[in-house]
RNA sequence: GGGCCAUUAGCUCAGUGGUAGAGCACCCGCCUUUUAAGCGGGGAGUCGAUGGUUCGAGUCCAUCAUGGCCCA
């Protein structure tokens, strides 16, 4: 009496029934002798471009591809939408004109998300829609598994994430997003090139992890038996290349920082360097103006827009604030009144600093711009001259060394961009490695660390010379009005499911 | 690391201790210019997981998992 519950007894969700169907219909294809996934396709025309140029090119005939997002059955005739990447194109299938046997093919097999090569002539109908009157259909790629709603799109952002294939069907919003990530980039390259600056590739393997305050990933390499770290910069290995006389040279990569991840980190995240020899900070101030403003009208058309709810305008020249200038404006807060670390100690309790850092001069201070300067800085704005405890790799300034020429560009609240007259005395280069190398053994986890062989390389000479870093998704999330950087990453870093 | 919130059908969401719901999607029927097509009918659930309280838990409690927001 318990042993004859059959197996078809068992209840079935919708979704196994679903996805039974579907390979239903996939045999189904192939005993009629169609190919559930086709070859080549000769593409001749674009959703878009026939939605546009519909009366222009009405009673033409075009051959699409893409994928079907909606039908519409009217008995013996349907309508369907056919999504390609510039958009949708409206289909009307007609019994009359493909005859009994191909019409019904259509109805059994076809399923939304179907993707299908078509061939047909262009109308408008009735209510006004372009559409394409099908003459032929090919079965490209059957979907196996349903499409997420048509109306209310995708909106978990942790099947967005993990799913980014679906997100980008569901909401093609996401795809302008990444469509304009990818011209930002590509307007980088074409602003570089054009002012004679040669892109390279340096090493996302090292053996010291340098350029930046951050905790790098580990790996191991097996045939040397050496640990070595993905990089979190490329600025060492970049200046190398001024000292073998590259003179004008970028890079646009991934960088590794392991570090926390929310709105705006990844741990794995793109940065775009530069540096020119012979040119100093003040010339990097004008090309990140000329740079980005260059980049909102190429991309958005305009050097004003909106971004998290300000209307943002790029166009140079960009104030430019002394570090402490701003931090006495702010906190009324002056250069002597922090002159050590037990300075630093005290102004960080009267300000009720809470920091999980070592406490030095340095620290305070960077403190003190994220929690007072930094947030106020909604226009785009250069923030420049900042103590040398900070700027390990920047050159002094000749009338205060304790400053440096170096510059920070933001927008936002947000760093858009860090920049400075690199430092190439060697003699000083070592002094401020070994600072670093102090402040590590006090606990500072993030402190630079030693590099002998760039103090080798910067005693053959260095030229002078500006350099620049921006961080991608920082530039992208700024000119795309994205509120985390996970919504300019196609695929970022989530927690294993299981 | 701390606080708050979310997790229910493939998707989007209702459901405040007493029979598991809706829209889309799916299946069947009608329909040859519709478009969130329409009309009629139907099927679909490990209510994130594990414990607990209770006569009875999607609902209350605890722990855990994943994600989000805020704080550090």
């Amino acid at each position: 009496m318990f042993g004859d519950a059959d197996e078809r007894d068992l209840p079935r969700s919708a979704m196994d029934e679903e996805l039974e169907r579907r390979r239903r219909k996939l045999a189904l294809a192939e005993s009629k002798g169609i190919s559930p996934f086709g070859g080549r396709y000769e593409v001749t025309a674009k959703a878009k471009e026939v939605a546009d140029k519909c009366d222009e090119i009405a009673g033409t005939k075009v051959s699409l591809a893409g994928r079907i997002t909606a039908i519409r059955g009217h008995g013996k005739a349907c309508f369907a939408d056919l999504r390609d990447r510039t958009g949708r194109i409206q289909l009307h299938v007609r019994f009359d004109l493909l005859g009994e046997e191909n019409y019904k093919a259509f109805e059994e097999l076809i399923d939304l998300g179907d993707i299908l090569g078509i061939r047909g002539s262009v109308f408008r109908t009735k209510r006004g829609e372009p559409t394409v009157e099908v003459h032929e259909w090919t079965l490209l790629s059957k979907a196996l598994r349903p499409l997420p709603e048509k109306w209310h799109g995708l909106t978990d952002v942790d099947l967005r994430y993990r799913q980014r294939y679906l997100d980008l069907i569901a909401n093609p919003s996401v795809q302008d997003v990444f469509v304009k990530r990818s011209k930002i980039i590509s307007y980088i390259r074409r602003f570089l090139d054009e002012r004679g600056f040669i892109e390279v590739q340096t090493p996302v393997l090292q053996t010291i992890a340098g350029g930046a305050h951050a905790r790098p990933f580990i790996t191991h390499h097996n045939a040397l038996d050496i640990d070595v770290y993905l990089r979190i910069a490329t600025e060492l290995y970049l200046k190398r290349l001024l000292v073998g006389g590259l003179e004008k040279v970028y890079e646009i990569g991934p960088n590794f920082r392991n570090e926390g991840i929310d709105t705006r980190h990844n741990p794995e995240f793109y940065a775009m360097e530069v540096y020119q020899a012979y040119a100093d900070y003040e010339d990097m101030m004008k090309l990140v103006e000329d740079l980005i403003s260059g980049c909102a009208q190429e991309v958005l058309g305009t050097m004003k827009f909106m971004s998290f709810g300000h209307e943002i305008d790029v166009t140079p020249p960009w104030p430019r604030v002394r570090v402490w200038d701003a931090i006495t404006e702010a906190t009324g807060i002056r250069p002597g009144d922090i002159k050590n670390d037990e300075d630093a100690k005290a102004i960080a309790k009267k300000l009720g600093l809470q920091m999980d850092k070592a406490q030095t001069k340095g620290s305070v201070i960077e403190e003190i711009m994220s929690e007072y300067v930094e947030p106020k800085l909604i226009q785009p704005h250069f923030l420049i001259d900042y103590p040398v405890e900070i700027s390990p790799l920047a050159k002094r300034r000749e009338d205060d060394p304790s400053l440096t020429y170096r510059f920070e560009a933001f927008a936002l609240g947000s760093e858009l961009g860090n920049a400075f007259s690199e430092l190439n005395d060697p003699i000083d280069q070592k002094e401020r490695f070994e600072q670093q190398a102090r402040e590590k053994a006090a606990g500072n986890r993030e402190a630079h660390p030693y590099d002998e062989d760039f103090i080798t390389a910067l005693e053959y000479g260095m030229p002078p010379a500006g350099g620049l870093g921006i961080g991608i998704e920082r530039l992208v999330m700024f000119l795309t009005d994205s509120r985390s950087i996970r919504d300019v990453i196609l695929f970022p870093m989530m927690r294993p499911k299981n």
